[in-house]
Parts: C-alpha cells; structure tokens; sequence
DNA sequence: CTATATTATTATAGGTTTAAACTATTTTGG
DNA sequence: CCAAAATAGTTTAAACCTATAATAATATAG
C-alpha cells in the first residue's frame, strides 16, 4: 500500500476509530459528571452548573459579566440567568448594575459565597483525584496531551 | 527522592493533574456535543437523547425495555420516559406491553423511526470523523486506551 | 437623531435528576 | 393455598438545567 496516500480502507477506519473515540469520551465524562453532581448535591445541596458558576468568579478573582460567564462556561446566556437567579436566592452571589453602562450586570461572589465555594472546591478537588487515582501523573499528561489535540482537531473543523 | 514512597509533593501533583485532567475532558466533551446537537437538530430536527435512544434500539437489533434503555444511556428512568414519550409522538418508536409481564414496556422502533436512523447515522459518523481529523488512528486508539483506564478507575474508586 | 449593535431577560420546548406514587409480579408466612 | 409483604418496572411531580428565538433596554456610530 502506497504511503502518504489515503486510501478508503484508511478513512473508513479513521471514520470507525472516531465514533469509538467519541462514545468512549462520552461515557467517560458522563461517570465523572454523576458522580461529582451527586457529592456536590449530597455534601453541600449545591448543583453542578451553581458549582461552576462559582468556580469561574472565584478563579477569576474579580466580578464577571453575565456574557463573560455564558463565554467562559459554554452556556446560553439564558441559561446564565437562571443560574444566577438561584445563586441570588441562596445569596452566593449579588448582581450589581455597572456605572457606566447599565446594560450590563456585574455578578460578584458574596463573603458567604466565597468561604462556600472554598470549601466545596476542597472536597472537590480531592474526589477528583479520588476518581482518577487508578491514572499515573504520567498517563494523565498524555490523555491531557491528546484532548488538546482533540479539541483544537474540533476548533479547526 | 525514596522510590515507591508517595510523598506528600507527589500527592498534592497528582491532585493538581486530576483536576487539569477532568477539566479538559469536560470541556472537549462539551464542544464536540454541542456541535452534534446542533447539526442533528438543524438536519433532521431531532435532539442528541432522542438520537441516543435510536442508535441504541438499532444497536440492540431488538426491542428494549424501559429499565435497560435507563441503563445503557446512563440516564434515569424518569428521564427515558420523557424521551419516549416524545420519540412516540414523531412516530419513531412505540410501547408495547410484553405478554408474560405487564409492567414491563418494549420499546421498537417503527419502520419510519429506522429509516429515519440510518440516513442520520451516516452522517452523524461523517460529522464525528469530520470534528476528529485532526487525530490520527493512533493517536485516537491511545486516547481510547486512556479514557478506559480512566473510566475503570472512576468504576473502581 | 436615527440605525445598528450589545447586554440581559423572557418565553417556550426539551432534557435531567430525585423522590414518591402506582401497578404488576413474586415471595413469604400462616 | 392464600393474604400480606416485598420487589420490580414504569410513570409522575417538582426542581433545575439547557438551547433557541424573541424582546427590552442601553450604547454607539454615522
């Protein structure tokens, strides 16, 4: 078989290895997620979505937009605003109206929401690393490596 | 540094890896779902679960129930009966109640609901080959091997 | 000042989970 | 054997998450 040359057998097995790729990349995820949904609801009646709306103001230190946070998370900004109306209600978080153009609403945690999420992220750290005990640092790296890459094949396509 | 002796700095490291680790799972399974939904929704106006719930009937090559669709999808039974309900209503599947047995409910898919799979599982598998080019074969098949030792890991833990 | 763009919310439809309810079946104890 | 209890399969209810599309309010450009 000549080399450099994609034959059809090879863009039929990529085809093949690429949906087995994606089936187990998502049952991958999908384990992690349940299990982290449901320690987060179980230890601190905090949802998944609430937990990392908190996780991104607190890791970017200042206030952030709704449109920064639909950004950021991957979410509808629709969907940011429901999020954000129960996090205002267990009061985690407050929406203050910017001065200067009063279109936009400034989400800051509050002192109660970030001595929370100080103490979820703990525990969250560590039943991430709990779940991923049985991988090496090393064997980390690589699947680290080769979701990058799979994410920039995604980004180009 | 003693060999075979997990040391607090290499405890703290592997933390820090999981929780790298973790995130990029997410966020590559995220993009690659979102652009699936989006593309099954706006060529066959069908959602992501509904489309799960085809490919698994097909998959199985008979009728599933209830219970067992819940536990191949990951997903609650709750959650299956809403989607059936709606699959029922296009007219892609339907309830039949077993004979020996009637709690139990089979789902089948009708003939327009396999017709109907097959042309968007083609192009469902052209789309995924299309958002992974950027991966070689064997890149993808080391990617697999991880995210099972991944998955296994989280099973055990 | 008007047209356009940006920011956020609302409306609507669908997906998801947990807990409880409901029905059918099986098991158990008398 | 039969009635009560336990178990199994599914659905329902309530709460929340999510996306798209439409809308309202504000800002900016021409």
């Amino acid at each position: 078989m000549k080399t450099k040359e994609k034959s059809k057998e090879q863009a039929a097995e990529h085809s093949k290895e690429s949906l087995r790729t994606w089936l187990r990349l998502l049952s991958c995820e999908t384990v992690i997620e349940q299990q982290l949904r449901t320690l987060l609801r179980q230890n601190f009646s905090v949802t998944l979505p609430q937990f990392d709306v908190l996780s991104e103001l607190e890791r970017a230190g200042d206030p952030l937009t709704m449109s920064q946070l639909s950004k950021e998370l991957m979410v509808s900004n629709g969907n940011v605003t429901g999020v954000i109306d129960r996090l205002e209600k267990t009061e985690f978080v407050k929406r203050v109206r910017a001065e200067h153009d009063r279109r936009i609403q400034f989400i800051e945690l509050t002192a109660k929401g970030r001595k929370e999420f100080n103490r979820m992220a703990g525990w969250h750290e560590r039943w991430v690393a709990d779940l991923l005990s049985g991988l090496s640092i090393t064997e980390m790296n690589r699947l680290q490596d080769l979701l990058l890459k799979a994410r920039e094949s995604v980004s180009d396509a």
